[in-house]
DNA sequence: GGGAGCATGTAACGGGTTACATGATTGG
DNA sequence: CCAATCATGTAACCCGTTACATGCTCCC
């Protein structure tokens, strides 16, 4: 059973459920401003092989859009079949989330440095998360005005804000806690 | 510049800057216990791949423990060099933080479904994650415990803790907003 | 003139997984 | 006796990345 197809192919699939022709190239930028919020962004390279894989196996189909004279793209679209293949696939019991937290790998080898260097660690990391809460409100704010991908894109992307937010409120308990870590006695109970 | 060695290096070299004497197998027992639960445990064969490589390189260095008659096991531990090149990589800036949510991939595939069905993949995910905090709260209780392992990955495992508790929190918060999406008028002003 | 955006790919590489093999010991 | 745990690996595979190539058009 298993999945019949790779990670990426699903996703960029779904990308074409929403019933319109996209190239590679929009794909891959619908991908950047949506899909990585809450998954990832694969390579372009990536899009156009899974595209040829996708066609190849029926459940995409492509035309060639000449936009001017010469200007020429390969748009593609979903078949029915790939729509069975796409509901068949989300019935499928969800493979595990994946987080890999870098940072957090390096306050756990804390011992090797001491605060100063953690501190500095974990500012770098606020910045971070700041700038992607940032992205992901423009995205939020965007995909609540414009109706046109539906409510469901636009639910995960407000999500993606909130879950951003509480990173960031996880930080701070983070640094409270290592400045004043519980020991077994005045552990609140659970 | 780049990172010189791959994630798995860094991790496994990580597991043995604790200055224990480890195996292969306990390497990825340690894993399974701790980096799961914010980073990734590699896969048996892998461990011991990285283990061959960081001593190839002077990174660690083994010997043979046997310890009943014929039960031997080769143990490693942390060379100066290692220990050295780890505090390097920490001083590196941190790759980006890896978030794969295939449950949020599915509600944002929605529109194939209706609420119906992702009421039971919400569901599902959310079995998942009682399972997950359930583990991680063993394993933040037994690492404030035994302080052998030091307070920064005790502190990290309740980061982990606390960060399944929001994430619990947020399904809920997702469930409320798909019954009930804001709009462009409700929306709170930011 | 040149950089940015549009548009599509190829080639090489490698990291990490699964599946499998082996064999010993311990405990129900 | 069999399952589980200890303990270590090999082989095949492939997903996905990076680096690179190509060429057009628009706009400053």
């Amino acid at each position: 059973m298993a999945s019949e197809l790779p990670a990426t192919a699903w996703t960029v699939l779904g990308l074409l459920s929403f019933g319109r022709e996209l190239s590679g190239y929009d794909l891959k930028k619908w991908a950047d401003n949506s899909l990585r919020f809450f998954y990832w962004s694969p390579a372009a390279s990536q899009v156009y092989a899974e595209l040829r894989r996708l066609e190849k196996v029926g459940y995409a189909s492509s035309t060639v859009a000449r936009q001017d004279d010469l200007r020429n793209k390969r748009v593609y679209s979903i078949t029915d079949a790939g729509r069975e293949a796409l509901q068949r696939w989300l019935h499928e019991p969800a493979e595990p989330t994946v987080l890999k937290h870098p940072t957090m790998l390096r306050v756990w080898l804390g011992h090797l440095e001491g605060p100063a260097a953690l501190t500095k660690v974990l500012d770098g990391h606020r910045a971070d998360l700041t700038e992607q809460l940032d992205a992901a409100r423009h995205a939020a704010d965007h995909a609540t005005d414009d109706a046109s991908w539906g409510a469901y894109p636009a639910a995960v992307t407000r999500w993606a804000v909130r879950r951003l937010e509480s990173e960031l409120a996880l930080l701070d308990d983070l640094e409270r806690d290592l400045a004043q870590p519980p020991t077994r006695r005045n552990r609140r109970n659970k």
